[in-house]
DNA sequence: GTCTATAAGTCGATAGAC
DNA sequence: GTCTATCGACTTATAGAC
């Protein structure tokens, strides 16, 4: 597991690094495979194709990783503490993790949060069916524990999450021009979670603007209904 | 303003335009220069290079559009009205609002959006650079409307509230894989900073978890002495 | 499965005519 | 200031030897 031996795997792994580091488009075949020490008709032999390079390098750790993202979701339902601050923690917790592993999880990471704003046409239909288990499963959680948040405006403000989270895994490091001294470390997984959960929930859990407050008494009947039958 | 006329701004206005849509390393200049319906050697001429043609289309609205957030914030403070809500409306506000002018405006915020996480160096020295002085002029406010938050918890939560602007302004549409049926129309900018700014809010005003409440009694005393000094 | 060689196309940049 | 023509380097992908 620490290194990867046959041709495939070195493939992937180099493929993963250079695409977090340079994006998708500018990184080429033939950068890969040199780094990799690899032929560079290896590739299209393996993938057919650099789309389906692509496909099999965000494949290979994101159905794992969703899988385990669900599975800490079954474990809060079954022990019957499922909270806010459990719930996002089991959604953003294991990709904020994975980018421990000081191996390949890492760069898959930052390839993740870059690849919500990366605008290829195949790539997002590809993300989006490799999500839809995850969304299907969380979205009725995030419901029952805000269960006052009309439906329209929960919808918002999980979006408005996951651009926290993408932007943090990402690596973005705006950081260093907000915080001329840093008391942290940015890169450290354990230290983002324990900043970035009590800022969604305040964010999840704020209060309704008055303008708003109207569509609130509607959450339980009109839309609901048609969710849950 | 309608129209740009001349072979300069026709070239910006295109490759504004395209770099918004496809990114910058994906767009060519021909492809920038057949649908201005210009000269290929016109890039090179006015632009000097393809690094040239980037910075001059970030700049061109970048420079009015922190001049307007600053220029709000002086108008909250001077009204003695300087709030956290107000003060989020004065950074956030802008950029929003300028999607909803037709023309490049949307185009260009959404290259904005983009910008933070394609990482080109000269780019990323070139956005830091353009947004010192916005920075140094928000920072304080935000500490002065916040003032139990400890200083490097701020500085995470204004990293937060970037992400959250950012990914919003990238016009990412994870929001369709969220809600299958939408009630609102996420491109309209005012109905986005109508959700977006309680979220910020509560975020910002979130309250710190128990482990960090130590940091909190030193707000006042080491830090601050210094930066205000 | 791995290699060489090459096809067929794109790219940014520029020289030089007008 | 605008044009044509082109350089040299790069790209993905493939055909075919071993």
């Amino acid at each position: 597991m620490a290194e990867a031996s046959d041709t495939k795997e070195r493939i992937l792994d180099t493929a993963e690094r250079l695409f977090a580091e340079r994006g998708l488009g500018q990184t080429s075949l033939r950068q890969i495979t040199s780094q990799a020490e690899v032929n560079l008709a290896a590739v299209n032999y393996h993938f057919g194709s650099k789309q389906g390079l692509i496909k099999a390098v965000l494949g290979r750790r994101l159905e794992p990783l969703n899988r385990e993202r669900i599975r800490r979701l079954d474990r809060l339902e079954r022990a019957g503490e499922l909270t806010l601050e459990g719930l996002i923690e089991a959604f953003i917790g294991p990709p904020l993790e994975l980018s421990r592993d000081g191996g390949g999880g890492s760069r898959f990471v930052r390839l993740m949060g870059r690849t919500y704003t990366e605008h290829a046409s195949f790539l997002h239909d590809h993300m989006r069916q490799a999500n839809e288990g995850l969304v299907s499963r969380f979205k009725p959680a995030f419901r029952q524990v805000l269960p006052d948040l009309p439906k329209g405006e929960l919808y918002w403000r999980l979006h408005f999450m996951v651009g926290v989270m993408s932007y943090v895994m990402a690596g973005n490091d705006m950081m260093q021009v907000l915080a001329a001294s840093r008391s942290a470390n940015p890169d450290e997984p354990r230290e983002i979670i324990r900043r970035v959960v009590p800022f969604l929930v305040g964010g999840l859990r704020a209060p309704l603007p008055p303008e708003l407050q109207e569509e609130a008494s509607e959450a339980g009947t009109t839309e609901v209904a048609a969710g849950s039958g």
